[in-house]
DNA sequence: GACATGGATGACAGCGCTGTCAATTCGCTT
DNA sequence: AAGCGAATTGACAGCGCTGTCATCCATGTC
């Protein structure tokens, strides 16, 4: 049979509220009667009733991850988001529940509007491309209901976990110019999510600095895919002055870069060099070895879902939290031929 | 304010008591009475309020899906996977909660035990490989908790769905015999992989069948990730009787399979035919396109969580149901040079 | 026509917690 | 030593449902 919390003030000689106020933490209590509470919880292995607690009480224990399964990027950054998402709620004992939506879908907000119905998450946690999507923000605040984002594009007021994209971009192009690389080209990402835009303004900050005018020739769209990758490196390559190297917004298209480079018998790093962004898995098992920016998605995803624990627990107001980047230079990008 | 069951009762002219009755589908409600409380939820907007439904109740209405984050396959195909159980458990009113475990991890049972005593899910879905977790499967049935797999290894009584993957295997291999290919490669799959170990299967029984005894020479130990299929495949091209085709056990090991080739100057498929299982949208993006088995990860996970919910309805016993597969000829498989 | 049978419905308690508010104790002031 | 506010603790109701059991009524039986 289960231990409640009855079950517990017995045995710590108190009252079932008091336990209550032990368990959530609550002021008013003694060190003495804490402490003991707390022996007893522990010596029975007791485990509160979510459903209980949420139906007597205010709140619901529960966190829900939205994201977007339209143009999902790179399902792999997603499935790492959403396990630093559950690690940071396993740790405070939330339950965590993950929800696909539609952006520009018709029901995307009577979705949206049945999850908070139906589940009264205490809060959601925003994952990229939908961290910015106004009608979503605004339904959230009208219900009240308070969220943290992963990566959002406004950071005013937000809460969450960013990087400075921008700065890193400008960082892996850099390391381009070092090498001596002035003809570079960029494979922009999915259009309106942050990371593309972020990233381009880096490549062209840097460019710029470079005292190198922009080539709109070398500035080619993607869409985050390997495919896309292929596609916008086979135009670059079709080019009479073809780049020397190739700073592709993510590393799937960094992959289908090379990819194109092979069949154009271009040797990486040889005759081209090759940068990405975000260091996935595969980054290391590419051979060369992708030159790129690590990006710590699961850290990134544990770090906004402890934001967003913090408001909800009463432990102040919850920040944006910058996480640094770190250039993973590796063998994809080498001295200009 | 809440629409709450006792309103519905009041619209009704019903007691709370038949409401709940309807709400759950139980006998014993006239026809002409579950008709009008029917009207009346639906006008009303009725929600039940799923922590008062378990607290009182003997069910949960959650379903957990356990998956294993030590040495994950490929996350797309959890991912897809994922989404395929949301939609089944969304359909019924269920709501879901993911958990990653690791397997082989001491603490692998005492975080089974914790998911369950924490929120007694009324079943779980299992997906590969702790579909034939031991340990696992004997903790679920002490604990009577019902479970549905993804392609689960032991078939005998299991409920869920599954794919013949051994055929599969055989099928595309067969395509590739009849493309007069006679030094067919395999890249095996993770080993202990109910997948790993059909695929091998069905390659062994075509070339079997074809008389072509089997050379130890090209079959290799791969594990699943593009890494190890280019690893796979350095191996194959240092033989000094090269095979003229491979069949990796999915597709990102095909994928490496191609990407080493073009190393080695071999074009595909000119000089070397390559195929893949699974057809992650990689496939279709890379060039050539890829010629694999089309798995419908998702699908196949919305399946296996419809099984389970039938059981959990008490709509029957719940089966295994094979679904068909379907072999996708494209560009990377060609006559035999 | 008296009585058994089974379907339809409702009364009521209680699931395990928390919110509210009252009661008690404590430390300190004057 | 009395008095007072703050800190600590507890009593109790109730969150929104479901399980149990009682009641009612229509039907069939002899």
């Amino acid at each position: 049979m289960r231990v409640r919390l009855e079950d517990v003030a017995r045995a710590a000689s108190v009252s079932p509220k008091t336990v209550s106020r032990v368990l959530n933490d609550e002021a008013n209590v003694s060190d003495e009667t804490r402490k003991r509470v707390r022996a007893a919880m522990e010596a029975m292995d007791y485990r509160p009733h979510p459903s209980a607690r949420s139906l007597a009480g205010s709140r619901s224990f529960l966190v829900a991850m939205l994201y977007d399964n339209n143009d999902n990027p790179a399902s792999t950054y997603l499935a790492e988001i959403q396990d630093g998402v559950l690690e940071a709620c396993d740790a405070y004992r939330y339950s965590m529940m993950v929800r696909p939506l539609r952006m520009r879908s018709d029901d995307f907000i009577r979705r949206l509007d049945t999850l908070i119905s139906d589940h009264h998450p205490d809060g959601v946690v925003l994952t990229p491309p939908i961290t910015d999507y106004a009608p979503l923000l605004k339904r959230l605040r009208e219900r009240n209901v308070p969220y943290a984002s992963v990566s959002p594009m406004q950071r005013r007021n937000a809460i969450g976990v960013t990087m400075d994209e921008q700065r890193a971009a400008r960082a892996i192009v850099e390391h381009l110019l070092e090498l001596g690389h002035r003809r570079i080209a960029h494979v922009i990402g999915i259009a309106d999510h942050g990371a593309s835009r972020w990233r381009l303004a880096g490549y062209r900050e840097a460019m710029a600095a470079a005292g190198l005018p922009e080539d709109p020739a070398l500035v080619v769209q993607g869409a985050f895919t390997f495919g896309s990758g292929v596609a916008a490196a086979r135009e670059l390559f079709a080019l009479k002055q073809r780049p020397t190297a190739v700073f592709a917004a993510n590393d799937d298209m960094a992959t289908g870069v090379m990819w194109a480079a092979g069949e154009y018998g271009l040797k990486v790093p040889h005759d081209l060099s090759v940068c990405g962004f975000d260091d996935t898995p595969l980054a290391r098992q590419l051979w060369p070895a992708l030159t790129t920016i690590q990006q710590p998605s699961r850290e990134m995803g544990k770090i906004a879902a402890q934001q967003l624990l913090n408001l909800l627990r009463g432990r102040g107001p919850g920040q944006l939290v910058e996480i640094p980047f770190s250039l993973q230079i590796r063998d994809s990008t080498a001295r200009v031929p």
